[in-house]
DNA sequence: CGCCCCCGAGAGAGCGTTCCCGCAGGTGGG
DNA sequence: CCCACCTGCGGGAACGCTCTCTCGGGGGCG
């Protein structure tokens, strides 16, 4: 849309002035509902609105008002993932999209894959085109959520960091819903619970595993543990190496549903029947957990519910308001099948 | 942010072009890569340049550029089904977000739910927002791509419309597909092969049909069609009927892999074997083709491959380049073991 | 040795909006 | 009846940047 495009000029404020025949100033009232204007010359305003089919610029808006009244979602995970068999980015997107919608706020989505991408998501959100920003990491040692904060940028992450939080962020409780599950194999009856653990570089991982070893600690029993890396190839391989090493295993609990699908699979091909002689426990409650055979019993986690929280905490630090450092979300067990 | 807002302020160019000694004007050289700036020179300006930490603001910028390097990829469905089971409008998202991503651009992702966000994408395009808007619908009768349209605004959308084409689009080859699907179960010997079709009011739902029939007829069989709206329910209820109208099919077409997983299911509570008695295609290559008992042979759409053409062509479109107004990607039988 | 050209840098005019003032006219109270 | 106040509107500056135009100076060529 060079100087020399093609077809009309875009209405200005001015000329939706010059056509009601009143100053600029008294457009700009119109246009954003100030009370203190007269009736017929609001009318008259709105007029000239719909026939020139003014919108106002945006870039000049917010020059001067410092706001864009949009905000960004920045999930920093290689687009292919980003939306791949989990759906635990969608879900966020389609939390935080619900809320800034009712407010009348714009999200604006962006990817980090490449170094190059992650340079240009700084430049972006530095650049002022967002009134804040939140950050759905898997990895905690992102520097971004940093970088903004000091320059007093509201930001909100998912997750709690690995380190030392240094800004407001929203997670599910990881560690409760695996003692929920622990606790629900126990309670029917098995003896020898395995787990499928995931990276013990990322918080949901160490967390899941930890409340397996807390619940199992509390009833005297032995942990048994593999890992994997959340993806269903990753929890095939970890269930045979569970079954090599305690064959005498009744139960497994992984800490992704897709691992828990892998092991389904590796259990299948070893002969033993789920729930009959192996109960099997998933986490996250996907799509996926619904179409196992048998479905999965799994510890769901709000994670819609996560993207509505990170959504309105932030708007609520741009809007001044105090913000806990920390907010948990509650997870749940889902019984169907599997154990 | 208001102007009370505690910390530093941003720096401005101005600020920039006084610690480094220079005008405004040379400091914007700097920044925009001008070639006509002396060694010494630029290496102040950008001194100061990361000394201040700045970054150039957004808003000014494009206010006098009429750009944002930006663009828009709208999605026209409620958000809940925006990233539900079918990976559509993720892998749209992923494959414009790599072209984009290469050139330099920031995709701005947007979703329209309700009557009142739809008016908001509106005002958020038409004010300046974005260079360009790519709109993936699938319902053909979206006004937004006419309204950007009639504005200048360089838009393409995804899927053939149903009236008369006004924008460029991009589209898999639905009945081509099809009639693959329909071709492979001729092949290996099936007689009696019915449909589950789409919604009729679909474009893809229509040339699916389309597809189905026209091979058929080629080879002088009969149709057997009965009507989903892609989602796995409806094709369970689908399969049921096409079970009563003619219990002797030996294969069915699905023009949807979730309705062929429907399909599987209501076959296995008909006591059908797959693929003995009743061979199964379905339409999409979704995850979840692979992991249905039997695997599902369906045909697959190129879908990524669909979001990057769109935002190559808008790219194009931007640079002033003429572009084709409809561009059909092919589409290719995946053969599993359900057929 | 002188002229012209070109390269590099600065001055200044906008881009379209918001918002602070200032002013006019009308209203209520003293 | 006059003055103070309030309501409603217009003028103008400012937001931060880009870009054209202009100008000065140095080098090359005649």
């Amino acid at each position: 849309m060079g100087p020399g495009a093609p077809g009309r000029e875009r209405p200005t404020l001015e000329s939706v002035a010059a056509r009601a025949g009143v100053s600029r100033a008294t457009a700009s009232r119109v246009v954003n509902g100030s009370p203190t204007v007269a009736p017929h010359i609001r009318e008259a305003v709105l007029r000239a609105i719909t026939d020139l089919g003014y919108v106002p610029n945006q870039a000049a808006r917010s020059l001067v008002t410092q706001r864009t009244d949009s905000f960004a979602l920045v999930l920093t995970e290689s687009a292919g993932r980003v939306f791949s068999d989990d759906p635990f980015f969608p879900s966020i997107v389609q939390g935080a999209s619900q809320v800034l919608d009712a407010a009348g706020k714009q999200l604006v989505l962006m990817m980090v894959n490449s170094g190059a991408s992650h340079e240009r998501v700084e430049q972006y959100t530095l650049g002022g085109h967002v009134d804040g920003v939140m950050v759905a990491s898997l990895h905690g040692a992102d520097p971004l959520p940093g970088t903004l904060a000091r320059r007093n940028i509201p930001v909100v992450v998912n997750g709690r960091p690995l380190g030392r939080p240094t800004v407001p962020y929203v997670d599910v409780d990881n560690e409760d819903g695996a003692r929920l599950a622990v606790r629900h194999l126990l309670d029917t009856g098995r003896r020898r619970i395995a787990t499928i653990a995931g990276p013990q570089d990322m918080v949901a991982g160490i967390d899941r595993l930890n409340g397996y070893r807390a619940e199992l600690n509390d009833s005297d029993r032995r942990s048994i543990i593999a890992t994997g890396d959340f993806t269903r190839e990753s929890g095939i391989a970890a269930m045979r190496q569970l079954l090599a090493d305690d064959p005498e295993l009744d139960a497994v609990f992984a800490a992704s549903d897709l691992m828990a699908a892998g092991a389904l699979r590796a259990l299948r091909q070893a002969g033993r029947r789920v729930p009959d002689d192996v109960a099997v426990i998933g986490f996250d409650d996907n799509e996926i957990a619904r179409y196992t055979e048998p479905p999965l019993t799994t510890v769901r986690q709000p994670i819609i519910d996560l993207g509505r929280t990170m959504a309105r905490l932030l708007l609520r630090i741009v809007d001044g308001g105090g913000v806990d450092p920390a907010t948990v979300l509650p997870t749940e067990l889902v019984v169907r099948e599997s154990a």
